[in-house]
DNA sequence: TCGCGGATTGGACGGATGCGCAATATCGTC
DNA sequence: GACGATATTGCGCATCCGTCCAATCCGCGA
């Protein structure tokens, strides 16, 4: 394998990482896993990464955190606050096969036995928190939403969402992501004291920023 | 080890499954563990099962069932509907450490790479929505709830708990238990048009049906 | 042009994996 | 008491695991 830079290399193994996980899962992804589907040798990986969990971890971070920021840069380039929660529905919510919140589940399930994971897990949910109850606080302030408790309101519409797109998910035909937005956008306007159908409104149509593709794109710039 | 009939075998084997899955995650759990667990040899686990999604599928099945069943006993107990929902929340919410949920969020990340074990955690999904789609729609019935779609409710109030739950579970310190049953039970009076409190009151102390023991109990009758 | 340091290799290590099979032990039944 | 059925054993098989390390290769500065 051609040379390359510690940074570079790093990036490579984790991009890898993150293709073999999406494929077998992440409890199933191996080190020799990792090298062989960049064409290395198993040793490399642990000259980069003090262990197997670590390697884990930021696969799961890579994939997690380019959602959050993806979906992070077009809520707060929306005009209103009300605009940002639609983007924050229309791509936060699943598709069918998504990959994406396969890894979530995956990493829920981990968090309990691989401390690293936890903690990425842990702090990216959290940013998702802050995110949407940073949304809320900004409707509450420019008087387009009432909610008397942001923080909790933030933690409910998120949970609703996890918990319903672990259905569709994980279990496929049960529920499907139709309901799911619908169902929330429901819920979030009787949340914040918003008209029925204020964000219902052809919100559940195309251009999602996660799972759009079946592949991670390639590492590096 | 003493000889059994076929059917105790099975029970003792799922039963040690279900020692060794809660100890070590569904996805960790091996033959050798579940034999030596229960002091036989690994053979002896091939003998009674076909593969070793079928020995987690059941084991996982074992836990939740029991769960539900549990639960859904007390719930018809009850004396009203809104009694019957209080139960639901009580039972429901996980403690902290849970292994029962920890049991849930394995199987719902296993989903998709074991078949046994998504159709065991789908079908017991269903019934937990049918269980507490029946109580709300008994109290549409008599004219304490009002809920337009009680399927929908369910689900919505169901997957706000799986949600919300989650975080305990995973995560540990992000949000607690009270947290959780309030929220939810908040939810679900608006879900159900109850007025602020009906839930609340004082359904978040003692007497949990689930993660009470640290240890499942013994197999058998 | 040489040498050095770091990137990379590839296999050794001890142990674990699911599964299958021949051998054995132990029962109920005649 | 002997027999046949079957529950149970214990190990073999091929493959995999994470970790570790000595050897090798290559590019860059001198």
């Amino acid at each position: 394998m051609s040379r390359m830079s510690r940074g570079d290399r790093r990036d490579a193994i984790v991009a890898a990482a993150v293709a073999v996980a999406v494929r077998k899962g992440l409890a199933s992804t191996t080190v020799r896993d990792v090298a062989s589907e960049m064409g290395t040798s198993s040793g490399l990986i642990h000259h980069y990464f003090e262990s197997m969990d670590d390697v884990l971890a930021a696969a799961f971070k890579r994939v997690a955190s380019q959602d959050l920021t993806a979906s992070g840069r077009q809520m707060v380039a929306a005009e209103t606050p009300l605009a940002a929660l639609k983007v924050f529905f229309r791509t936060y919510a699943p598709a069918d096969k998504d990959w994406s919140f396969q890894l979530w589940l995956d990493a829920w399930a981990e968090a309990a036995r691989r401390p690293a994971v936890r903690a990425i897990s842990r702090q990216l949910n959290l940013e998702w928190q802050g995110l949407l109850e940073g949304v809320i606080r900004a409707g509450v302030a420019d008087g387009t939403f009432t909610c008397a408790e942001p923080a909790a309101a933030a933690w409910r519409i998120l949970s609703l969402l996890d918990g319903l797109a672990l259905q569709v998910i994980a279990h496929g035909t049960t529920i499907g992501r139709d309901d799911v937005i619908a169902w929330t956008t429901g819920a979030a306007e009787r949340e914040l004291g918003l008209p029925d159908g204020a964000l219902a409104a052809r919100c559940a149509r195309r251009g999602r920023a996660r799972g759009t593709s079946p592949r991670p794109g390639p590492p590096g710039a």
